[in-house]
RNA sequence: GCUCCCAUAGUUUAACUGGAUAAAAUAGGGGUUUCCUAAACCCUAGCUCCGUGUUCGAGUCACGGUGGGAGCGCCA
């Protein structure tokens, strides 16, 4: 409850309980239900009258016109509400821009503002994202994903949690075996000098092909071929685990190039190779205690009674599974790690297997998954269906980054190859592409599908990251114009403009947004809240101008409120994963 | 066959979790630069898949359809 919301409870609570003798309000609740209405002229905060109907047993119309004309005598001069009004059935609140400026403006400035929400201490949470495979290629479905969790970790860490942000990489399995095929028996290409590991991607899916379009007796001599290289890696033969560690290498250094550019970070990262023994002995000695059991030679675990089927969680050839490995990476999450939390940022399809996987962690008596959450997103989809690096047909993220980079260079940088240096040319379209890429993945709700089509990415109009950050760089612009030190001690009282108040409001709900964010699991609140910022900014920069401002001291107001949505803006932008340049 | 997700201007998405006149972007039409970066701003036109129900009130909840996507024991 900030300032603001707290005197219109106390007023309201007041006024109703001296109307209404049977019940009691108290302003912790009444604020529950305070919301903000549509448009700033008919106020800044609401409360809806509709509950207050039974009790009082009048319609919510004239209750709100009976409060507001008792609240009328509450006004003064001085008050933090300039303004009460009924509007149908709500009773709107009009505050002072000026008591929201002092309020808001010097803690920003202070840098206070953005502190405040770590100094309470939360559990610790782990959030696992990213997971791709090796030998195959990272694509722009992968990225959703990143986007998601990274952005996640920013928020949870803002918000005064302990994260420990973990990549969980697919090392091992079949896909891997088939990659290694193809590149032994068949592949005639000599290794590329970079992107070794979509190279490797590439030859997983032309190995896909030769598999399924072999017929006959060829076809069963290649499925031998392949499952004998299967067994070699399981066994630890010597010769087959230096080629996969080779080979495992190279796409690891193309999954790190990829991170360091998008400016992700993780505390750890889990491989499945680590965990591929510990998973095998946790459902042996399941099946030993009877937790699991065995069924037509695999083992696995029944789940009728959460309606989540048979669990099937080691093969009949006893190789381990997803499923496996699941179990024993839960465990470290709980034993090695002592997290409290759990986010796992896995697509929406595997929805069921989440689900089972934390049935059979409650059968084995992990009481902590009461506190795992699997957060689901909807797949990246290509207009003729999904993108599968199986049939090939994925927009890499390579691609896409070296598209958005020229596009920028050549459509906007241009202008300044004269007189910028080269590192700062690059350097800016690098910041521009992230935020390009990063909003676009997280300004939707995670539940809706993306049909990925490479000119949408180019865009850079609208509600874009680009137009984002280039909020941010026209701010700064202004601060390197004016000859004047940046300063607190300024005349509140001069932001009167509708532009400048909402800003500040903007300003004054900043911390909420991001709590909401995180708890809700929706940094799609936060991306949709900067843009309206940013938009408030950009007609605020047309309508209030900083450089041509009547006076010294509305110059200084000005400047001093526009550096604030600067910071505010930044930090924001920081919690997306985006950082943007300064000029551009 | 069963289960889950999605359906809103031509297109891509919002709607504070059941509240006020459904809001942006883009595409379309028109305008703004002697003045802080026109990657911007202003004006204009255009929308809740179809039924039934729940209640003071439904884009939002329930049930039944239609269309799209995903999942359902040896893939990850």
């Amino acid at each position: 409850m900030n300032l603001f919301e707290q005197t219109i409870c106390e007023m309201a609570a007041k006024v109703l309980n001296s109307a209404d003798e049977s019940g009691v309000w108290e302003p912790f609740e009444l604020n529950e239900l305070i919301e903000q209405p549509p448009n700033p002229e008919m106020g800044d905060y609401a409360l809806p009258c509709f509950s207050f109907a039974k009790s009082l047993r009048r319609s919510p119309i004239k209750i709100a016109e009976e409060l507001a004309d008792k609240l009328q005598t509450d006004l003064n001069h001085d008050s933090s509400v300039t303004a009460i009004q009924a509007v149908g059935p709500y009773l709107n609140f009009t505050v002072s821009a000026v008591v929201m400026a002092e309020t808001v403006l010097p803690d920003i400035f202070l840098g206070t503002y953005f502190k405040a929400p770590s100094k309470i201490a939360l559990e610790r949470v782990m959030i696992e994202y990213s997971q791709p495979n090796t030998h195959k290629g990272f694509h722009v479905g992968h990225m959703r994903n990143v986007a998601l969790g990274d952005s996640l970790c920013r928020i949870y860490k803002y918000n005064g949690y302990e994260v420990v942000g973990v990549n969980y990489i697919g090392d091992v399995g079949a896909h891997i075996a088939k990659c290694l095929w193809f590149f032994r028996n068949h592949n005639t290409e000599t290794p590329p000098e970079h992107f070794r590991g979509e190279w490797l991607g590439e030859l997983y899916t032309q190995a896909v092909k030769k598999l399924d379009d072999a017929q006959g007796q060829e076809k069963i001599k290649f499925q031998q071929e392949v499952s004998q290289i299967l067994q070699k890696l399981e066994a630890k033969d010597k010769e087959f685990t230096r080629e996969w560690k080779m080979t495992r290498e190279w796409s690891l250094k193309d999954f790190y190039e990829i991170y360091e550019w998008l400016d992700v970070n993780f505390d750890h990262i889990f491989y499945e190779s680590e965990v591929d023994e510990e998973g095998r002995k946790i459902v042996l000695e399941g099946e030993q205690n009877g937790t699991f059991e065995r069924s037509e030679g695999a083992i696995g675990i029944n789940l009728e009674e959460e309606n989540l089927g048979f669990f099937m969680l080691l093969k009949s050839d006893g190789n381990t599974l997803y499923a496996t490995k699941d179990l024993a990476l839960a465990q470290r999450k709980f034993d090695e790690f002592g997290v409290k939390r759990s986010i796992y940022v896995v697509g929406a399809e595997q929805t069921l297997h989440f689900k089972q996987v934390f049935a059979t962690l409650k059968r084995m008596g992990y009481v902590q998954v009461g506190q795992c959450f699997h957060l689901p997103y909807a797949l990246v989809m290509l207009p003729e269906g999904k993108m599968s690096s199986r049939a090939g047909n994925v927009i890499l993220f390579s691609q896409l980054r070296k598209e958005i980079i020229e596009s920028i260079q050549s459509t906007h940088l241009a202008e300044h190859r004269e007189d910028w240096s080269q590192l700062e040319l690059n350097e800016t379209a690098q910041k521009i592409a992230v935020a390009a890429i990063k909003y676009g993945m997280l300004n939707q709700d995670s539940n809706k599908q993306i049909v990925f089509s490479m000119k949408d990415w180019l865009i850079s109009e609208g509600d874009t990251g680009t137009y984002l950050v280039y909020a941010y760089v026209r701010i700064r612009s202004i601060g390197r114009q004016i000859p004047r030190e940046v300063s607190s001690d300024v005349d509140f009282s001069l932001l009167v403009h509708p532009n400048e108040k909402k800003l500040l409001r903007q300003m004054l709900d900043f911390n909420r947004t991001v709590y909401n964010s995180g708890e809700q699991y929706r940094p799609s609140l936060l991306a949709r809240m900067l843009y309206e910022f940013s938009k408030n900014f950009s007609r605020a920069y047309n309508t209030c101008s900083v450089k041509h401002a009547e006076t010294a001291q509305l110059q200084a107001a000005r400047l001093l409120l526009f550096h604030c949505v600067a910071e505010t803006l930044l930090q924001g932008l920081h919690l997306l994963g985006i950082t943007p340049p300064e000029r551009m």
